[in-house]
DNA sequence: AGCCATTTAGTTGTGCACAACTGAGTTGTG
DNA sequence: CACAACTCAGTTGTGCACAACTAAATGGCT
């Protein structure tokens, strides 16, 4: 029973097709999650989550920004980013101020302290290549395949799911 | 203020190291999340998210399993996957029975409908790498340098975070 | 047998991702 | 001016990831 009938290994079976999307799934997954996790144990001296430390990144090279730019640079929603920049708030790394000139938006920028610790953050990036293994330039390799990748999916997702085979 | 001062283009400074970290932060985060939703919407269809559909390929690919076991296929603590095989169980999919030879563990397997439900997705590997835009072998590359990234990140968060410099 | 370390699931609490919604503010149009 | 459409931040609810913990079962050891 379930069966698995013998997929003949090269085949361009369906059953090949599902087992090669495992792999790459797993393989995606996985990576994502490792690199999270040594990000974690990193950033965990700087009292950081790693999302929260992709938001003062962009803070750092952009200064100041409404939430809804910051939003744009790191694809992420206000349903992700207003509870996250509270947090950031009450840890004393950010302010969010109104907007004077349009009310419905709001300023996000560094305290002084969010500033200074740019300075600790700086030795983080060192230490997760050194952790990656990877030279400079394979790096690059493979940032430039998950760009293209991305820019892919995002394309793809836009049109729903009308198309089948 | 926040100066950022003008770190001279190719030079090795951390300043261009925190560059380059936002750049592959930003493109692993992306790339994962952006497969994330493609998926999310291909799978909605069959009622699954996607690390419930992981689960599901682990189980169609090695039948019956222990959430141990289970855990390390995905790399997954009971934390997550104890809530997550109770959604699957209240939506049919897999029941868990305690094995009887070590009342630890508990044994997950494939409901008929769980069982039935490969043959729906059996076509969403092909939707999702049409998706990609990738070929085969661009693929399987992208994924051997994931799986490599993978292995050595965990080796190194392994060792904590005992090294600086 | 009794005791202790280990193994295994499960629970709790925190934080992120995202869909769906709310509500205030803004803009365009008649 | 009035009113509809839109924009923006925030809230709510669901689900995942993970750390820290609990509780039960197991196996080794004396």
């Amino acid at each position: 029973m379930t069966a698995t009938p013998p997929p003949a290994a090269q085949e361009n079976t369906e059953e090949n097709w599902l087992r090669l999307d495992s792999q790459i799934c797993f393989s995606l997954h996985a990576a994502s999650r490792a690199f999270n996790g040594v990000y974690r144990v990193i950033l965990k001296e700087l009292g950081l989550t790693y999302p929260q430390y992709l938001v003062l990144l962009v803070l750092w090279e952009h200064g100041e920004l409404p939430v809804k730019k910051l939003g744009e640079h790191l694809r992420l929603d206000s349903g992700t980013l207003s509870p996250l920049l509270k947090r950031l708030e009450s840890a004393g790394l950010v302010r969010r101020e109104r907007s004077s000139r349009d009310e419905r938006s709001v300023e996000i920028r560094l305290t002084e302290e969010g500033t200074a610790l740019r300075r600790r953050a700086l030795r983080v990036p060192r230490r997760i290549v050194a952790a990656t293994g990877f030279g400079l330039d394979e790096i690059q390799e493979l940032r430039e395949h998950l760009d293209q990748l991305t820019s892919a999916l995002d394309a793809a997702a836009l049109e729903g799911a009308p198309e089948h085979d």
